[in-house]
DNA sequence: TTGTTGGCTAATGGCCGACAA
DNA sequence: TTGTCGGCCATTAGCCAACAA
């Protein structure tokens, strides 16, 4: 289950949809073959966000961005917890290469697969010990194997793998006054090994061939609270890697966290070429594209154009906009001070 | 929890104690200030064995082993899993002064801490829904606080911290016919939240105070199955950390999950000289050191002297002795065929 | 249409001493 | 001395439909 290769194989093809639901629609990951820019500050800020340790990372010339050439994704899952893990392989691109949008190689045609999905956020009755889980009916309807509606009680079992290849059996149910769809017998159990909570999200998928497919989106916890696991990928000395591969032009690896925090240090040279481009200035108003990872969109004007960080990245786009959010009947108060030019587009209204 | 400063705060003493008792008495770990090699080639080995990912790697000219000094050890413990971690940060050492073992740094003395402990692996009773653990008499005398031994049924609680500063409650009782040492009410939680299953063993102690520990140390998995987490904290180019701290002199980090994968690409100054005096040659007997990470010690003899790797790591130490282990009651069946010459020793039976 | 609740019953959690290795 | 077992409660898991939003 770890290595997706071919993904005109519809086992892999489901496992990369899956994956991607329990992801969220939030992150943008480049695939193998397309051109990023690599941001080293993001990297190490990450680093540093998920280790809780500071790092005075030694003094390399790493410029501010290193157009890269994404190698290889793998897709992987942490058996224990279902943490998502995405691992990049990066190669440096020679500088005078830079200038160069045509260099981008064709995106590997994705083929179309026949699938249907539906992902839920759990109620306190879907979680509690005392029930099951409660299915919208068109969710049922449109990714359930169809029930055998002649009996006066209709029930089937499904048989769904998650992420691991580990199979969880569920009876799907048609019943109660009024009628509804739900899922007992094998629910608790899933909601017990995944220690799903309030507000965590169920995903189901339905490929082709029957093939049925479970997952788990959690809730995103507000700002990193401690819950997160200790064991972050990337030593403290990540730099060292960039550094060696910038300098040599040998592959590096990366790793994000799609759950975790929020990650804009890998950036498609397209969206950076198109942020370059734009006249943002202060007093602009904009809103938030998707790639600040929000689940809505917010309004926001620019109060600042400086260097996040002017002593150790001079001249960095990374976080180089102070903004100012509009007031909204949702709290702004967990919206980022600072943003990243590709993070935003005008706002025309 | 996370960070470990003072090793005379009795909070850290007993952290640390835990750790080590959660470790296992199999692996050495070098404190901080002292001189030792790193083999970049195991650690490659032990990446590749926990990633399941064979890396060629970039044609670094690294040596077959660098001397650095030990300049920081973070010990933690993943907070979902209980998984050790050992953090080293390494400084590698100018070469010239690589034959002065007079440059060792004096260990900081340990102070002395009274300190009780006990450990006992789970025996389906222990793990099994229908009871509680059974103490073993001595242990229960030796380190538990002193029972009422008026009360007819004597009881008390016990309140122990893990090694995330989690409270855990038992209810230590002595009865039943013939009178013997429980652990119930409590115990359960504990079983369950910590996922032991037989052949874990349970940990105990008792610092100054009276401050209760607890902790688990899993059984050796025979031959790392796939119950491993992915979430290796090493990432697959790690030899690009070590390239750059060689070459500039400055620190790098590496990890160590001390139930995972044996691991003795860091050899302590002393030990790796030592070894290198020893005139090893083909069919001499020797038996194992416990650096090997055996619970008993085995016997063998030496059939082949010869570079396990000897193209990319030519004229290396590292597991250069190809050794045949002499059969005895228990299977040498998961013993490996080559070791280091550090992590044997003559036998002069 | 779907979230929550109280009620009911079956299942199991969990403590006990007996017994035996 | 200590591991395992059958017995025996008390608790809870888990399904149901009523009800309400």
């Amino acid at each position: 289950m770890k290595f997706q290769n071919n993904p005109r194989d519809p086992e892999t093809a489901l496992y990369t949809a899956l994956w991607h639901a329990c992801a969220g629609p939030l992150p943008t990951l480049p695939g193998a073959g397309q051109l990023v820019f690599y941001f080293p500050q993001g990297h190490l800020q990450q680093v540093e966000a998920s280790s809780n340790q500071v790092i005075d990372p030694p003094r390399f010339n790493l410029p501010s961005n290193i157009l890269c050439r994404v190698i290889h994704v793998q897709l992987r899952a942490d058996p224990d917890t279902d943490e998502l893990l995405a691992q990049l392989t990066l190669l440096p691109q020679p500088i005078q290469a830079q200038n160069g949008a045509e260099m981008e190689l064709p995106t590997p045609p994705s083929p179309e697969f026949r699938l249907l999905s539906f992902s839920k956020t759990l109620t306190p009755s879907d979680t509690s010990i005392h029930g099951g889980f409660s299915v919208p009916k068109r969710h049922a309807h449109q990714c359930f194997p169809p029930l055998d509606m002649s009996m006066q009680n209709p029930k089937q079992e499904l048989v769904a793998k998650d992420l691991h290849g580990n199979e969880w059996r569920f009876q799907h149910v048609l019943k109660g006054q009024p009628r509804r769809h739900l899922l007992i017998g094998g629910w608790r159990d899933f909601v017990v090994s995944k220690r799903l909570v309030v507000g965590d999200a169920f995903v189901f998928l339905r490929g082709e061939n029957e093939e049925l497919r479970v997952g788990v989106r959690r809730a995103m916890r507000p700002n990193g609270n401690a819950t997160s696991s200790e064991s972050s990928s990337d030593p403290p000395d990540v730099l060292a890697n960039a550094w060696e591969a910038y300098t040599r032009t040998t592959l590096f690896t990366i790793y994000y966290k799609p759950r975790r925090c929020p990650t804009d240090f890998i950036v498609p040279f397209d969206r950076f070429m198109e942020s370059v481009n734009m006249n943002y200035s202060i007093g602009m108003r904009f809103e938030s594209k998707e790639a600040l990872e929000l689940e809505q969109k917010f309004t926001g004007s620019i109060v600042g154009i400086e260097d996040s960080d002017p002593i150790r990245w001079m001249d960095s786009k990374w976080r180089c906009l102070k903004v100012k959010w509009d007031q909204n009947e949702t709290s702004t108060a967990h919206l980022p001070e600072r943003v990243s030019p590709w993070q935003i587009e005008p706002d025309y209204m």
